[in-house]
DNA sequence: ATCAAACCGTACTGTACGGTACGATTTTCT
DNA sequence: AGAAAATCGTACCGTACAGTACGGTTTGAT
């Protein structure tokens, strides 16, 4: 059973790259076919169905991609502005790298199939439930001021995306932004961040 | 030509609601036509194709949208905080209403067709761009911090969107928030949003 | 060696859909 | 009234696609 999972997996690299192309609705299953080579018949044996193929690609990619955004984020409350720094540099190139835009524009099309949606929003969820927990931390030794640690994840997540992720996703940008100009946007949204969650007694964080 | 604009909008209204709740592909011309009443024919009469009536759809959604979102914003910068407030409130009930939210998953899913995206993200534009007026003339009056009005404005809306957009858009939640609901994310996003942006020597602002 | 699973190619079925044809009828404008 | 534009109903065309059928071949495990 080598070969079997070899070419199970041929067929989901070249639907995802597909899918993501083109969209659902848009991509053929004759047309995956043609490309991973083979007949129509090997397709089916793997999976039952389209959507059911379909599913496959995104939980996969779902997968693969968080672990690329939770590895950054180092849970040292020492040199807290530091670390959300370099998180927020790595969560923007991730969230707006153009392979995690497409998944994002699939997921929020296809939503509804199969509850693909929802499954997509827990995992980053979990990212959010990370981040959160090293907040509170900093809240707790006094770094930040105290308050809802999940509330203020997702004010930062607010602020990280809010520069980049619509454009990208209404692909409204004729040239993408490149890293230096994405690390921009972090540094920009953390030191917001960290002034709106600055403890009400310090005022002299920031030059 | 009376009955037919009539015929016309008529056309408009029911492709308008069934684009939104079943999404391009999954709509079709003859689906529109039953439940419109009358025939294909009168229907290409007056849109030439499927993709210019989905686009005609779109676009008056979106200028029918927005224009009550920029009425909220009243640009007297005397009561910012109560201003903000006020701006928050509607926005967020404008972007979280079930008709919007329906309407930015079909400009994500089709948005590379016939560039109706960026069509989208030109409007949302506007609004931005009415926001950092006001936002602006704050700096200058010395209510808040100087820096990139527009870049405010993006964080403002980064913020606000920050609870809720992404899990309507991916139908994560199974039950909406409620209206109560979403004012409590707008509190929350402004007052984040002015200790952010609080000038460097005000720390009394707020209780 | 052998058996089962995986694989291939090709052709096929059924269906759904975008768009057209066409002739008849109604409405609107002047 | 009468021409022009809009509307109607129905049938139709071409095509694209999901999924199936089937007979033959390769591969892997025992």
């Amino acid at each position: 059973m080598k070969k079997g999972n070899a070419k199970r997996q041929a067929i989901l690299d070249t639907a995802y790259r597909l899918f993501l192309a083109q969209g659902y609705d848009n991509t053929s299953m004759s047309e995956i076919t043609t490309q991973v080579g083979g007949s129509k018949a090997t397709l089916y044996h793997h999976f039952a169905s389209k959507e059911e193929l379909f599913v496959a690609c995104m939980t996969a990619a779902i997968d693969q991609h968080v672990a690329g955004a939770l590895a950054s984020l180092s849970t040292d409350p020492d040199d807290m502005a530091m670390t959300l720094r370099r998180f927020g540099e790595s969560f923007l190139q991730f969230v707006s790298s153009s392979d995690m835009v497409a998944v994002r524009r699939q997921m929020v099309a296809e939503a509804s199939r199969l509850g693909v949606g929802k499954l997509f929003f827990d995992k980053i969820q979990t990212i959010g439930n990370e981040v959160a927990l090293f907040l509170s931390a900093c809240m707790a030794s006094g770094k930040l001021r105290r308050d809802d640690s999940v509330l203020a994840a997702n004010h930062l997540r607010g602020l990280l995306e809010a520069e980049i992720l619509e454009p990208l996703l209404l692909q409204a940008l004729e040239t993408p932004p490149d890293d230096a100009e994405k690390n921009g946007m972090a540094q920009r949204a953390v030191a917001a961040f960290l002034r709106a969650y600055a403890p009400d007694d310090s005022r002299t964080l920031f030059e």
